[in-house]
DNA sequence: TCAAGTTAATACACTCACTGGAGAAAGTAA
DNA sequence: TTACTTTCTCCAGTGAGTGTATTAACTTGA
C-alpha cells in the first residue's frame, strides 16, 4: 500500500535526507546541509536538533571558517544503536553484534550437528547471544538473518535450502514472535552485493553485478540502486545458465549449466582426475600429496606460482565464465562487475584473462564503462553483508508503507 | 538530485494518488476514493475540484446509493490533452496524435528514402504534422519517440543504430529546440514491455520480460515495477547471449548467439536451402513459388497448416530459444514472460513447444508462478508503445526532481 | 586595534496542505 | 413521517517548512 502525503511524510522524508547527508558527508555543518540539498536553515537545524535527541548524531566540535563565523560540526554516532546479524552457511551460524556502520563489535560460531534441529538451535543460540551481551534491547534495531538458497524476502520465507533441507520455512514469523525485533531475510549472495554498495571501499555505481565462485555459482544483481530479487526470490542463479546447449547435463533439469565447468566441485574433480593419472602438478605438493588437502586457496597458490596445469586449468575456467558473463552484460549491462568466492580471492591471473575474453566478446557499448574488479571485503564479509541487508533498508526513505 | 519534503510535494503526490485511482477505477465518487486511499475527504473534495480546473476529470452522473445519498462519480478525461507518438522502423517513420488513452487519433506513415538525411527528415515530418493536425500546442503533453538499437534514455540520445547508421545522435536535444515540448525517447522494445504493463488487456506483474522475434531479437526488461534499461541503455540484447559456445560466430564478436538461430533472417535463409535442394514444403506454395514474397506470416501459417518441415523448423527454433528464454528466467526470475514479433504471433504451436520445454528445463520453484503469454496488441503496437513511455512517466509521480 | 563585512545558527511570525467536526444535502428503510 | 445513512462542503485548527530579523562569532583590512 503506497503512503499519502502529510505532514508526517514532509518531516521523515528531509530527515532521511539529513541524516544521510550525515553519514555520508560528515562531520558537516548545518548550513553546509541545507545548501546542499536546498533546504533551509531553520528546517535544518531543527530536523538535527530531532536527531541529536535521538542520538543518531552529535555535536563534532568546531570546523574551519571559510571567512565568517566557525561552523559547528555535527557527525553520525554508529554506536547510538547496535543490530544483530546471523549468517546460516552450510553447517555454520555465524552471530554477531554490529554497530550502524556495521563494525563487529561481538561474535560467535557455532558448529550445526543434527541438521534436523536446525531451526530450533538457531533460536535457541539467538536467544543465548542476546543474553551474553548484555546491550539494552532497546537500543537493538533488528536482526538480520542471511542464508544460502533461494528466499523469499517479501514473504520472509527460506524458500529452498537443499543443503540443509529447508523448505518454505517462514523463519521472519519465527525470529520476530520470539524476540520482539524487527526481522529482515535475504540471501547471502544478495547480502554481500549490498555490502559492496553500501560499505564497500569503492563505490559501487547504479547497476553492478556480484558473481561468487566457491561451491556454487551465484550472482546478487544490483539494478536502477536497487537490489532485484526476482518474483520469488530466485533471480541470480548464474549458476544455471546454459553456455552449451551439447554440454553436460545438470541435475536441475538443464544442459550445459556453467555451474558444471567452474564451481570449485567441478574444478576439484578436474585435478583429482589428472593427478589420479599421475601427472605433475603443484597442487599435489602444496596439498602435501593429500587429494582431501587440495582446496580453492591451494589452487589459487598454485596459479600464482605458474604451475601449467593450474593456469591451464584458469585459461579454461575464464574461457567458460566468460561465456556465462557476457551473456549476464548482454541483459543486464551493468557498470560495475564484481569478482568474489574463493576461487577467484587473490587470483588476478583469472580475473586477467576474463577481463581479456569479456572485453573481446562483448558489444563493445557494453563493455566501454565496465569496471570489473575483485571485493574489497576480507574476513567479515558474511556479517557485513548482513549489516547490509538491514541498514540499508533502516536508512532509506520509502513511499511504500510498511 | 533528490527532492526535499515541502507542502507542495504532499500535495502533488496526493494528487497523483487521486488522479491514478481516478483514471484505474473511475468512474468513482469522492468518498470511495478517499476510504479506498486513507485520505480525508476534504483533501479528495479539493484534489479533485484541481483536477477538474485542468480538464483531467469531470463529473460523470451519479451512482447507486449504499443505503444513503447517491454518490456523484468523476471519471477521466482522455481527451483533454494530447501527445505526439513516434516511431522510426527500418526505413519507416511513423507518426500520430493519440489521446491520454494512447489511442489514436491521426497517423501518417513516411517512408524513407534518404538515410543520410533520417534525423532532418523526421523533424520536418513532425513539423508538418503538428501543422495538419490543428490542435493547440498548449494541449500536447510531449512527443514520445520510439526506435530500435541501444538507446540512452538519461542522456536522449540514440547511442546505436546499425541499419540508419546513427551513432551518438541527441536526438532529444534537437526535439526539444525544434518544438518547445517536453521529448521522452525511448527503444522500441522497451516500449512495447511498457504498453503490455500500462496498457495492455492483461494485468503484467512487477518482473516481467517482453522477447521479441522479428529482424533481430531482443528483451524488454521491467524489474521491481520499473522499466529497466542498463547503465548505457544496452540492457536486453538477449539476441547476443550464447547458448553454444562451439556455435556460429556472430559479427557482433561473441560465439553462438541466439540471433543467429531464431532471428527471421536465419529462419529465412535456411528455409532457402531447403527449397533450392528441390524438397517439397507449403511455404513455397503459400508463396506463390517466389521466394522473395516468404515472410514470417506465410511461416507461420505453413505451421498452422502443419507442413513437415515448418514444423520441424519450429520444434528447432523453440529448442534454441527455450535455452535462451531459460538462461533468462535463471537470471530475472520474473512472473510473465510475453512473447512478440512477427515470428511468434498468431503461432501457438511454437509457444506451447517453448512453454513445454521451459517447463522442463528451468529449475521448478522459477517456473511455477511463471505466465508465458503472447502479446494482446495488434496494429497500434508501436504507437501504442511509445505513449506507454510517455504516459507512465506523465502519471507516476516521482521523488526525483526534474 | 577596531570597524566593516561574512558566515553560522536561532527565534518568530507566516504560509499552506491536510484534518476533523459541524452541518447541509439527498438518499433509504421501517 | 421519522430515524438513520451516506455524500459532500465549509471552516477553524494543526504542524512542518520558509523568510526575515537577530544574535553570535569570525576574518579582513585600514
Amino acid at each position: 500500500m503506497r503512503r499519502t502525503g502529510d505532514l508526517k511524510l514532509i518531516q521523515e522524508l528531509n530527515q532521511f535526507i539529513v541524516l544521510d547527508a550525515i553519514r555520508e558527508s560528515g562531520p558537516i555543518s548545518r548550513s553546509a546541509i541545507a545548501k546542499k540539498h536546498n533546504l533551509s536553515l531553520t528546517t535544518v537545524t531543527s530536523l538535527v536538533k530531532n536527531l541529536m535527541e535521538e542520538g543518531y548524531v552529535t555535536e563534532a566540535g568546531i570546523g574551519e571558517s571559510s571567512g565568517g563565523r566557525k561552523p559547528r560540526l555535527i557527525k553520525f554516532c554508529p554506536d547510538s544503536r547496535y543490530l544483530i546479524g546471523v549468517s546460516l552457511r552450510n553447517s555454520r551460524i555465524t552471530i554477531a553484534e554490529m554497530n550502524l556502520n556495521a563494525v563487529v563489535k561481538q561474535q560467535k560460531i557455532i558448529p550445526v550437528i543434527q541438521q534436523e534441529q536446525v531451526i530450533a538451535t538457531i533460536l535457541e543460540q539467538i536467544e543465548r547471544f542476546l543474553e551474553e551481551i548484555q546491550n539494552d534491547k532497546e537500543n537493538c534495531i533488528g536482526i538480520s538473518f542471511i542464508t544460502q538458497g533461494i528466499v523469499n524476502t517479501a514473504k520472509g520465507m527460506i524458500h529452498y535450502n537443499p543443503k540443509l533441507k529447508l523448505i518454505d520455512v517462514p523463519l521472519k514469523k519465527y525470529l520476530e514472535e520470539r524476540f520482539k525485533l524487527p526481522v529482515w531475510l535475504d540471501n547471502d549472495t544478495n547480502a554481500h552485493i549490498l555490502a559492496e554498495k553500501h560499505l564497500g571501499i569503492r563505490p559501487v555505481h547504479d547497476h553492478a553485478i556480484y558473481i561468487t565462485i566457491g561451491d556454487g555459482v551465484g550472482a546478487g544483481i544490483v539494478v536502477n540502486g536497487q537490489m532485484y530479487r526476482g518474483a520469488s526470490g530466485g533471480a541470480g542463479e548464474f549458476g544455471h545458465t546454459t553456455i552449451d546447449r551439447g554440454g553436460i547435463p545438470c541435475d536441475c533439469g538443464n544442459v550445459g549449466c556453467l555451474e558444471n565447468y567452474v564451481s570449485w566441485p567441478a574444478l576439484y574433480s578436474r585435478i583429482l582426475t589428472f593427478i589420479k593419472k599421475g601427472r605433475q602438478t603443484l597442487i599435489y605438493s602444496l596439498a602435501n600429496e593429500d587429494i582431501r588437502s587440495i582446496s580453492p586457496r591451494i589452487l589459487v597458490e598454485a596459479v600464482n606460482l605458474k604451475d601449467p596445469f593450474a593456469v591451464e586449468l584458469m585459461n579454461e575456467t575464464a574461457s567458460y565464465l566468460s561465456a556465462g558473463i557476457v551473456n549476464l552484460l548482454h541483459l543486464f549491462n551493468p557498470n560495475t562487475l564484481i569478482l568474489g568466492g574463493e576461487v577467484t580471492n587473490h587470483n588476478p591471473y583469472l580475473l586477467e584473462k576474463i577481463e581479456e575474453n569479456v572485453k573481446r566478446q562483448a558489444l563493445k557499448i557494453l563493455v566501454e564503462d565496465l569496471e570489473i574488479r575483485q571485493t574489497t571485503f576480507g574476513d567479515h564479509l558474511e556479517m557485513t553483508g548482513a549489516a547490509a541487508v538491514l541498514l540499508q533498508d533502516f536508512f532509506e526513505f520509502s513511499l511504500i508503507a510498511k
